[in-house]
DNA sequence: ATTGCTTCCTGAGCGC
DNA sequence: TGCGCTCAGGAAGCAA
């Protein structure tokens, strides 16, 4: 499930993969995968520098082309010479040296669409704030979450509240944070509010650092494991550090993991 | 406006 | 061994 931190790991492993590559086909191996949505098809150009927005990856090339990829749950990037480790190929990006970028993805509810560069920042429009950048703070998330009646763990994983959350990363925010994901969005106190801040910046930074976590099918693009995995306090868990017995409960059809001894 | 349910999809794991 | 069932979940679309 490739969150913020597994996707700026695959941002970081392709820069220094792809930067400078010249892009001479984008084919789709499955119908629905692709969309082409610029006003005219062409040439794709020269990749200039590859970004990240939420969970979004951003490739921009030399002719105003940006190419917006969404992994969703199970999306693998793959960077090789051959099609041939791709157990689940649903596209590929061939650059004129032979290479090639494959999109690889079990459950196929990944994305990529080509488009003039631009458009992202209106597709992308409806994303809340980087959860690691200054305007995510205490003044914006007290005004966002103020009077809502959702638990607090659906309104984390809203992405435009808060941009490139998922359920794993939210579960162990909690945790950290030692506020239940049941509780109420609009009663949480300032406290909890900053609190709930500063545990997002420190989880995703460290699991950054580790590369992410793997699960099963998350790979960097040098088909290397994350490591946060082994850091995780609660998801997927049965005790508690604590010694308490961990809860696990479904909320917004996802499953939620706490301590009701440690989140209150 | 907000909330919550359903849909998409395949593979793993389980009981029988 | 193999069948059928449940579960995993991000985000869109829709209904209340």
């Amino acid at each position: 499930m490739p969150e913020l931190p597994e996707v700026e790991t695959i941002v970081r492993g392709l820069r220094k993969l792809v930067t400078g590559k010249e892009i001479t086909e984008i084919i789709s191996h499955r119908s629905g995968t692709i969309s082409e949505e610029r006003s005219e098809t062409g040439e794709y150009g020269r990749i200039t520098g590859i970004r990240r927005r939420g969970k979004y990856l951003l490739i921009d090339t030399d002719i105003q082309i940006t190419i917006m990829i969404h992994l969703r749950m199970t999306g693998k990037l793959i960077f090789d010479k051959t099609e041939a480790g791709s157990q689940h190929l649903r596209a590929e990006i061939r650059f004129s040296d032979k290479t090639l970028l494959i999109f690889d993805d079990v459950r196929t509810f990944g994305k990529i669409i080509v488009m003039d560069s631009g458009k992202d920042v209106e597709h992308l429009s409806f994303l809340g704030p980087e959860p690691l950048e200054t305007d995510f703070n205490e003044h914006y998330l007290s005004e966002k979450i103020k009077g809502r009646k959702a638990p607090v763990k659906n309104i984390l994983l809203d992405q435009r509240i808060v941009a490139g959350l998922g359920n794993i990363y939210v579960v162990e925010i909690l945790h950290r944070a030692g506020i239940s994901p049941e509780r109420e969005g609009g009663l949480l106190t300032r406290k909890e509010i900053n609190l709930i801040i500063e545990k997002t910046r420190e989880v995703l930074q460290e699991a950054i650092s580790c590369n992410g976590t793997t699960i099963s099918d998350y790979r960097s693009v040098d088909d290397k494991s994350g490591e946060f995995q082994n850091f995780l306090r609660v998801y997927g868990k049965e005790k508690c550090k604590c010694g308490a017995e961990i809860k696990k409960i479904k909320q917004a059809g996802r499953t939620s993991y706490f301590c009701p001894n440690c989140q209150k």
